[in-house]
DNA sequence: TGGAAATCGGACAAGAATGTCCTAATATTG
DNA sequence: CAATATTAGGACATTCTTGTCCGATTTCCA
């Protein structure tokens, strides 16, 4: 569905959130550790969140990344896959073709289409604080 | 959404029920050409299907790729994502968690196993037979 | 003011997905 | 029976994704 890199990169911003909901910081070391993802790789994806602005980073002792519960409530999921995946899930064709065209569809493309809205749909009501809830509390996981 | 061999499987599959309606058998290389898919690779996706008993093929000159409307309308196009992709759709994890499990579920479990039953209730609903229907009115299309 | 702690970014490495090529096996046709 | 058309399948090549390493830069703090 998303590529691996996109999924580091929802791992870290929602364990960022919760972070940052005790207006805590945090360093790369300790997102890789907690998210279970591969330190150096992790750092490009922490990178790229950030030079997209969705992140807040600090070099420097005691740096790290950060995101207020102000902004993680206006940071909708669809913006984070948008910045690593691009807009392939909105654009692309179920079955291969060069883009979705509604003109020049595709035999799946109604039954596609609709699915792809739900996911759309819940992608752009979905954002990263309320996510950092559950994690909060205990009752969901980013790593096993 | 799917992988790139997921995707020449599909298209493939929905030409081939087209022609099967007709009675006829397809060629690798009319199906290749007719999808605008590259001809060896489609060869492997081909052999794949035939294996797992979606298509019908034959060796030998005058042979080729056949799939008889009776099948077609029992061949779901669940079946043949889940014999190129296997149950990756199904099982896996929005977050990338080893597997979706709702015991111990990622921050978007419930969001995301809503949106993946949709794909699973459309994959599971649509045969092949209804997906070449348009195909031969013309109103939909298999390359552009 | 210098060392330590951290991000930044480029170059490289490994692995997976995608794609090609060639030979063997098999069936049709003249 | 021989030639031809076709699928089957293994080995190899290329490209994309994922992942590592290392030096540069910035900031904090003793
Ligand atoms: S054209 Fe294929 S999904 Fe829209
Ligand atoms: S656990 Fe992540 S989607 Fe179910």
């Amino acid at each position: 569905m998303f590529s691996k890199t996109c999924e580091y990169a929802i791992r870290a911003t929602v364990l960022i959130a919760m972070e940052g909901r005790h207006g805590r910081r945090m360093s790369l070391v300790e997102i890789a550790r907690s998210t279970g993802s591969p330190q150096a790789f992790t750092a490009k994806v922490l990178q790229q969140l950030a030079r997209s602005g969705i992140l807040d980073s600090t070099k420097g002792a005691r740096g790290g990344f950060d995101l207020p519960p102000a902004k993680a409530k206006k940071v909708k999921l669809n913006m984070v896959v948008k910045a690593i995946d691009g807009d392939h899930v909105y654009k692309g064709c179920g079955m291969g073709l060069p883009q979705c065209n509604a003109r020049k569809p595709c035999p799946l493309h109604d039954h596609f289409q609709q699915v792809r809205d739900d996911l759309r749909h819940m992608l752009e009501s979905t954002d990263v604080h309320t996510l950092s809830l559950g994690l909060e509390r205990g009752t969901t996981y980013l790593k096993r």
